[in-house]
This record gives structure tokens, C-alpha cells and sequence, in this order.
DNA sequence: ATGCAATTGCAAATCGTTTGCAATAATGGC
DNA sequence: GCCATTATTGCAAACGATTTGCAATTGCAT
């Protein structure tokens, strides 16, 4: 277990004091996204969001994603292949080992690397403003 | 400067050798990507084709991309935001930072952070695959 | 040269995502 | 609480990157 999230954020404070209206849509997404411990794409969280409305639309769904993201509030992470994927922000930075045979997503941290990383750009002449770390396996036999 | 490239691949020997035609576009393709020092898009490999040749479509150019991938004689990288951009295999294995401003893409290599990847994938239980990693920044002022 | 299968160009289809628009609903002022 | 104003919605159509079906063309072994 590598799971990070403790503090559940307080999206519609977020969005409150962002300014925008907390309309129905966006407090049954905010609501899935406030319970989520996975990784899950803009198709599956209107899917979760149908379940509770079934009006709810998943241009709706993009669109919120996109302003939470805006307001920080979430990270969209585009794996291999697949659609973007979401993730509450708040919990500390990590980077994430994908699971090529379920998609399952492991969160971890190095400092070590970030380290490294900064001497590499440093020394390239270049200050670092993100990064994506993925790491692609299968889980190994041998223990 | 970080480039790597030192033996042109001999990419109509690869073809011969996987059995496909050696076709006009393929050579023509296969020459751009021969004398290519930078990471073009599809997009950008099928204009300096039909600099060469008119006729070339860009189906083409995506199917020969493909066909290469698969042979493992280029590899595509999948930056933040735009679309596939290919280099040649064959060199050594690197990452790249991506120049936030310009879309310049600098090659570098760390022993030391594949080294700590394995160590956490196999802590984690798991055996990479592959993985990804990539810097986006920008030039920094100060030296 | 000849024939057949591999490859092409084109247009249409695909996937994930965004957008224009008219209809609807959330909020501030009363 | 009611209204007006304005943001937000759902829908369908547009989008960009990439893939595909198909009939026409081409490479290549004979």
C-alpha cells in the first residue's frame, strides 16, 4: 500500500471560492471524485455520476474535470495509450508504476530521483517545472 | 549537446529483412528519418516527404511509422499534449527534457535513476517493462 | 515480361476530447 | 421568497491525431 491520501480536500470550498456556482453536476462529481482511491478516466467517472443522475452528461464531466484541474485541485495524468486519467491533488508528490496486464496504478516517491533530476536539468542549463515519471510492469514471480 | 546518434541504421536492410516491399514512400520516408537529428511528428515527416514526392499521403507515413515501431526501428514518444513524435532507435537508451518554451528536446541519461527505478519496481513487486520519464522545463537564467 | 500479393492513396471511420448553442438553473438584490 | 441576470448545462456537431476499408497500383519472384 502506497496510498497517500489522507485529508479528503474540500472541493466545493474550492469551487466557492474560485467563484463558480455549485451546480448539481458538479457537486455529484466532486462527490465521486471525493471517495475515489483510484485512478479512474473521464468515461468511468460519468459512468459513477450516470448511476447518481442519469442526466448528467460527459461533456459536463470533461469540462469539470478540466476546471478542478485548473484550480489545482486535481491532476490529470495521461498514461500510455489510454485516456487521462484523474486523481485527487493534495496528497504529496509521487510518481506512479502502472500495471500493464490490469492498469492498476501504484503510487511512490524518491527523493533520490527528484534529486537527481534537478542536478541532470541543472546541469543542461534548464529549471525543471514538471515532470512524469511512469514506470510500466508486471508484477514478478520470484518475491 | 547530448546527441547520441553516431550509426545511421541501415533501415532499408531492416525492411529487406523484416519481408516487406521496399517501396517509393518507404524509401523516401526511411531517407528523411535516416538524416533526421530532431523528434518530428507525423505531420512533419509527411511535408518533408511530399517535398520529395507529392504523392506521398499521410496514411502512409503513419503506416510506415508503425511498421518501423514494430520492428523496433524507431521509437515514439508520446510528449505532453502533442501528438507522437519519432527518433530513431539504435543509440543507447536516454530521456528526454522537453523545452517547455520551444519544443526542443534535449537527451540525457542517468545510470544512477534506471538503477533506483528497478530497486522500487522490484520492491513494489514488480519488473519494468519500460518506462518513461521526462523533464519539461525552460532555460534558466542564471548559469 | 507476367501475375499475384503487398502496398498505396483516398475518403470515411475512429477515439478522446472540446465547443457552439439554445435551454436551464444558481445566485445576488430586492 | 421572487426575479433577473448570468453561469452552466445537455446535446450534437466539430475537433485533432490516428486508423481503416477499399479499389487501384506497385514491387518482386518467377
Amino acid at each position: 500500500m502506497t496510498r497517500t491520501a489522507i485529508q479528503k480536500p474540500d472541493y466545493e470550498a474550492e469551487l466557492r471560492k474560485a467563484g463558480v456556482r455549485i451546480t448539481r453536476p458538479r457537486r455529484i462529481i466532486v462527490g465521486i471524485l471525493t471517495d475515489t482511491e483510484d485512478h479512474p478516466d473521464a468515461l468511468e467517472i460519468f459512468r459513477r455520476a450516470v448511476a447518481i443522475d442519469s442526466s448528467i452528461s460527459l461533456s459536463t464531466v470533461y469540462r469539470t474535470m478540466k476546471l478542478l484541474e485548473g484550480l489545482g485541485a486535481i491532476h490529470r495524468h495521461a498514461f500510455e495509450g489510454g485516456p487521462s486519467r484523474f486523481e485527487q491533488a493534495g496528497g504529496d508528490h509521487h510518481d506512479h508504476l502502472i500495471d500493464i496486464e490490469t492498469g492498476d496504478v501504484i503510487e511512490f516517491k524518491s527523493d533520490r530521483i527528484e534529486q537527481l533530476q534537478n542536478e541532470i536539468a541543472r546541469s543542461l542549463g534548464y529549471d525543471i517545472v514538471h515532470h512524469r515519471l511512469e514506470l510500466y510492469g508486471r508484477k514478478c514471480k520470484v518475491k
